[in-house]
DNA sequence: GAAATGGATCAAGCGAGCTTGATGGGATCA
DNA sequence: TGATCCCATCAAGCTCGCTTGATCCATTTC
């Protein structure tokens, strides 16, 4: 159980890793409110739209953002489960490093 | 308010960006229930020792760990408020993205 | 139809950040 | 005191991934 719940902390945490970079970070918070177009995240953001939409393709496939075709346009919607997800990995770090007899691995 | 929840959002997603180097998130991961000194984690990881300083020196100024030296060793242990902390930020987070009635900016 | 606009994709260039070997300081042990 | 060990820091190298301009496709508007 140990175990399970290891792999599980591990797996969630591996999503972060998308979060590397400032403007996909960027991207995401302009995304908690409300959904956006491709041309309104490139005007918030002042990156130009080739970069905005090479980030917007890898939080796509990574299952963080969900787009949607309208017309010209194209909106993203972020995916709350990814956020929660990752929250909850954190939550259970937090829990299990807070136990009070943590031991410290002797050296010598 | 909503201004200073928006820099929230911000700090909370920067935050787990520290997390982006998978070497990051595996010391992260073995400091969950043991504290262990730099050769451990070296021994651990695989990674030579400049490396595993390299990133605990990112990890302890940005608060997720705290060094303590015993003799020669230096031991590492994991700030489980940190995690706390940023785990409830992006919690809140899913939530607000979570909610229905999240409008579409219109674009024309 | 043609012109205009939003946006995805491509190839090329470049830079931030990770890795590594070397160095030095501090602590322990002989 | 000299040898040894742990570990932080430094400078240099390198790699991965971000940026950018050009191009093309789809949709809308005239």
């Amino acid at each position: 159980m140990t175990a399970a719940v290891s792999t599980d902390v591990s797996a969630a945490l591996d999503a972060v890793g998308l979060l590397a970079d400032p403007l996909r970070r960027r991207i995401v918070a302009l995304l908690v409110d409300e959904e956006l177009c491709t041309c309104h995240l490139v005007e918030e953001t002042g990156a130009v739209q080739p970069t905005v939409s090479y980030h917007l393709k890898h939080l796509r496939e990574a299952g963080w953002v969900r787009s949607e075709r309208v017309g010209r346009y194209t909106y993203y919607r972020l995916e709350a489960s990814a956020l929660a997800a990752v929250a909850e990995a954190l939550g259970g770090l937090a829990e299990r490093a807070n136990e009070v007899d943590r031991r410290r691995l002797p050296c010598d």
